[in-house]
DNA sequence: ATTTATTATCGTAATATTGCAATATTACAT
DNA sequence: ATGTAATATTGCAATATTACGATAATAAAT
């Protein structure tokens, strides 16, 4: 098999999961922990910054992208990658009721 | 390769991605938001609440206990899986601490 | 001691993920 | 138009994950 069966779960647990696995890589969030502290949304510099080849960096972006994370001004040369905070404050909200209501429930 | 570069990373951050890999598999949060549900911390009806064969939900109840998410009384016929409400809560911090820290240091 | 009920482990097949080299694309500059 | 600099895509190899059937292990009850 390999793959997760995701139509036995509820939307709201597959959302979870999924937004689970963006965090699940060290390199993500090495990137989004450093592409927050960049003033200027600096961009080829992920590479040298994290010890991983530009496409490995690209992949891993494209995740990040995925789940509405990034946000910039992509124009060729002079890429720029922004960290999406009012979704990234979205994904913590998620989390915690998640958190809050497993708890709310317990024995 | 497959394998994560994890010596290339701080402390800090495999962490994060370590614990965010338990909840990044619906069956997982299932299992927790289920066990979280029963009072009397029932066992083997996992098995028939989320649709998979108690192998696969043995494999992950281990990845849940891996973080010591798990408490409960183990006694041959009649075990208990129990939530680990302390540790559950130990870790909903530190997603909210990488939050916010990721978030204050943003442009 | 044997049965019974429950969970864990092993072995295996299928799919997913990670990472990189090579190449393609894109947009700016000359 | 050509070159250059930066990122994206493709193709591939290695490892990880997911899932299940078969079997083992454990403890209670008879």
């Amino acid at each position: 098999m390999g793959a997760s069966k995701l139509d036995i779960y509820s939307n709201d647990i597959n959302q979870i999961a999924a937004v689970a696995k963006v965090f699940a890589h060290p390199a993500r969030v090495a990137i989004l922990q450093y592409i927050s502290k960049q003033e200027a949304c600096i961009c080829n510099d992920i590479v040298d910054e994290i010890g991983l080849s530009q496409p490995t960096i690209s992949q891993h972006l494209k995740v990040i992208n995925n789940v509405g994370l990034l946000k910039g001004t992509f124009e060729g040369k002079s890429l720029c990658y922004c960290l999406n905070v009012k979704r990234f404050q979205e994904l913590q909200t998620l989390f915690n009721q998640f958190f809050n209501q497993t708890k709310l429930n317990c024995c």
